[in-house]
RNA sequence: GCGCGCUUAGCUCAGUGGUAGAGCGACUCGUUUACACCGAGUAGGCCGGGGGUUCGAUACCCUCAGCGCGCACCA
């Protein structure tokens, strides 16, 4: 017996060698696989696949990334000793606006800003960033024993996949899917970029609601700064107030100007809320957008008084106003300040409510009041996508785990709206699109035609117009991440040429956190039912969020992050494997703790002194060749094997990972070391030979058969012990039979 | 406002139409040569409240309460 036994399981003697075997023996390429097969098996062999989210690649791993690799790895594992051509396919997210404000950060530290910066040169940068990153978080992967295909793995910015990113978009807007269109948008003013619906949080926010003279009228409101662009009132119809005064133009004083307003009627207005009679401001308002669009034949259209900085801009619409300089290039709270002050110098503040609690929107990232803005941005139609997304999942085609995210799927894709793709960033996929730079400059003998050349052309590269020289210059936004994630599982496999793509897409499961549901998991579908025409994935299993011990959300102010390499160095990946798959059901979050991490780690050992035992104690069996008289007892326990062999089978198959992995747990160690071993102790003492011979072979068979089962979640341990049993055509217990 | 959950042992959580389970923790005993990173035991729960269905409910239905979450255009 190798010497290694005699001292405690030591992680950190295993982990690294073991990998690179498993590495080297090609197994993780499901191309390999094939070779191994037995031959008898003609027909065509099961594959299955699973597409790694790709962390982004902005930083180090976190524990949901290890909960992540536990949880693929385990169901790849699993199925490529079951049999199945297995694939795991790996990659990495350039992660656009999430990796541009980790970078900004970065820089600002430096004194530098990313607005200063060329935009060719900031993205160089960023991508050196970028791959510096991505090498680092492999490396991580490989220390948590993720069994991916390494020799397929994708960056989200490779070249096809940018191409086929870019070719998708043309393809949606030639089907009218894509518009460009001048829309309110949530704008994050520190961030410099417009978002899509899903980057913006709604927060309970307490401001005063000011009652404020407004004509004949009051009007109540919260932002009396945007009083400046407002270009109507609106009263409810049925509204026996106001009903005199609908069609009517009255005049407003917003202190540096008098308004004529004209008093209009509209649905939205709940004549029970403030005073019934609601200040319009197309400009710097979701509903008063709206009701302008509405009513656009009777009143202005947007006004904006507020630039992209956040600050008044008033100047250019009220160049005679003497009281203007005052307000001009205020922040938007200076703004309502003065305003207040103004309006009540004039009398016409009627009542402030300091007890208003409303829900205002913030950005995502970093807390920002939004402010919407005007803006020309690209969109995708979202109901004709939504409609078949929603048809996959009712059908059963594919499946949520656990169920009852089909009802938040359902809720979201019924009220679905069109979404956003234009991201004021450099750090992404560029938009095809392209714009004439100046007017028309009619090459000689088009002068008649120029009236023809187009706005805009959409295309890869630089086109040319037909009929004038004039050049064309590149859209500047790029789109919002999560449109090209959104075509990852058959772009990763090569779509539409690649014989990965045809071979494993749709893929069989899609494992990630019910956090990005709507980031990701349902454009996946709405994208790949639209792009490739089939779903992409059977079954999406949403893990929850892995928490520090008291349910708290890990965080860097908080400080409780906790770093999964460092557990990994403390008490192996195994014992980390098992503290987050344990007990851990889908869709709820986990309270992580070390103690738990600590208490498999002690698992480990355990399994480490039971092999001690069995191999100490069977190194004198090479008479294999003698008959085995197993007694009743012998025969029992093998039964008892084989039950546990098929509850577990089952378990995995239904994606209980949870039950399955604390029920070989439970086994090993409170039936095969407490129970099983003890009864065999006095027998390997035993003169009778048969009897020994006996009890030889049934530790063997039942350490052989449970490292096996507990292979998928512990696979260091349990591939070091079996390159230690003495076996006939031992292979790599990664490609033995389950 | 619309929607989704959760409430079971001190803690974290499983679970099932037949009167409760795991891990950790606590306590007692034990140094028996695979393992003290151990073993043998013990204690601990009207399964949130109320009502209903049922021969029988922690589990199914209704309702109340507390907690959490998602979506959302009430100025």
């Amino acid at each position: 017996m190798n010497e290694i036994f005699n001292k405690p399981y030591n992680s950190k003697l295993v982990e690294e060698k073991i990998y690179s075997l498993w590495e080297k023996s090609g197994f993780f390429n499901p191309d390999n696989l094939l070779l191994t097969k037995v031959k008898s098996q003609k027909s065509k062999v099961k594959s299955f696949s699973i597409i790694m989210p790709p962390p982004n690649a902005n930083g180090s791993l976190h524990l949901g990334h290890a909960l992540m690799i536990a949880l693929e790895d385990i169901m790849i594992r699993y199925k490529r000793m079951a049999g199945f051509k297995t694939l795991w396919l790996p990659g990495a997210d350039h992660a656009g606006f999430e990796t541009q404000i980790v970078y900004d950060k970065i820089i600002e530290k430096e004194g530098r800003s990313r607005f200063e910066i060329p935009r060719e040169k900031l993205y160089q940068e960023i991508w050196d960033f970028t791959q510096k990153n991505k090498a680092a978080m492999e490396n991580q992967i490989r220390r948590l024993g993720a069994s991916c295909d390494w020799s397929r793995e994708k960056f989200t910015l490779d070249a096809d996949i940018v191409s086929k990113t870019q070719d998708a978009f043309i393809k949606f807007y030639k089907d009218g899917l894509i518009y460009r269109g001048k829309r309110l948008v949530h704008w994050c003013v520190k961030h410099q970029t417009g978002f899509s619906d899903v980057e913006i949080v709604h927060e309970e926010s307490q401001n005063p609601l000011y009652y404020i003279k407004y004509g004949p009228l009051v009007v109540a409101t919260v932002r009396p700064e945007t009083i400046f662009g407002d270009t109507a009132v609106a009263v409810n119809l049925k509204d026996k107030r106001y009903k005199n005064l609908i069609g009517k133009e009255i005049e407003v004083d917003v202190v540096i100007a008098k308004l004529k307003l004209k008093v209009i009627a509209d649905e939205f207005v709940d004549p029970i809320f403030g005073t019934g009679a609601v200040k319009i401001t197309p400009a710097h308002d979701f509903n008063d957008f709206e009701i302008w669009q509405r009513h656009k034949n009777e009143i202005e259209g947007p006004r904006e008084v507020i630039n992209k900085y956040g600050k008044m801009n008033l100047v250019r619409h009220f160049p005679d106003s003497a009281e203007v300089k005052k307000y001009e290039g205020l922040k938007i709270l200076e703004a309502r300040k003065l305003i207040i002050e103004d309006l009540e110098k004039r009398g016409l503040i009627k009542k402030i409510d300091a007890t208003y609690k409303h829900n205002v929107a913030k950005c995502y990232k970093c807390g920002t009041t939004i402010e919407p803005r005007l803006m020309e941005q690209w969109f995708i139609k979202m109901a004709p996508l939504a409609k078949p997304a929603i048809e996959a999942i009712k059908s059963g085609k594919i499946k949520f785990i656990p169920e009852n995210f089909k009802k938040i799927y359902f809720h979201w894709m019924k009220n679905i709206r069109d979404w956003n793709i234009s991201r004021q960033i450099v750090w992404g996929i560029r938009i095809p699109a392209w714009y004439h730079e100046l007017k028309c400059i009619p090459r000689a003998g088009h002068e008649d035609k120029v009236v023809k050349c187009k706005e805009i052309i959409i295309s890869k590269t630089e086109p040319k117009c037909e009929f004038c020289d004039a050049k064309f210059t590149q859209e500047t936004d790029v789109f919002d991440t999560w449109f090209s994630s959104g075509q990852w599982p058959f772009l990763a496999l090569g779509y539409p040429d690649l014989k990965e793509y045809k071979n494993f897409y749709p893929t069989d499961v899609m494992e990630t956190g019910w956090d990005i549901l709507f980031f990701w998991v349902a454009r996946m579908i709405m994208l790949g039912l639209y792009r490739a025409g089939k779903i992409p994935f059977k079954n999406v299993y949403l893990h929850g969020l892995v928490r520090d011990s008291y349910k708290q959300k890990m965080s860097k102010s908080k400080g409780n992050v906790i770093n999964p390499i460092e557990i990994v160095e403390k008490y192996g990946a195994d014992a980390l494997r098992m503290a987050l798959i344990v007990g851990n059901t889908p869709g709820t979050d986990l309270a992580f703790s070390e103690e738990k991490v600590k208490g498999y780690k002690n698992f480990a050992n355990k399994i480490w002194q039971a092999s001690r035992f069995v191999l100490i104690n069977t190194a004198d069996s090479n008479e294999k060749a003698k008959k085995v008289k197993l007694t009743q007892n012998d025969k029992k326990r093998l039964k008892e094997f084989e039950a546990l062999k098929k509850k577990i089978t089952k378990q995995m198959e239904l994606f209980k990972f949870y039950i399955a992995a604390e029920e070989i747990y439970h086994y090993f160690w409170h039936t095969f070391c407490d129970k099983i071993i003890e009864e065999m102790k006095p027998r390997l003492n035993n003169d009778n030979q048969n009897d020994k011979i006996a009890a030889q072979y049934i530790l063997m068979e039942i350490l052989k058969g449970s490292l096996k089962l507990l292979h998928p979640f512990m696979p260091f341990i349990t591939e070091e012990i079996y390159q230690h049993l003495q076996l006939d055509d031992k292979k790599l217990l990664i490609i033995e039979k389950w």
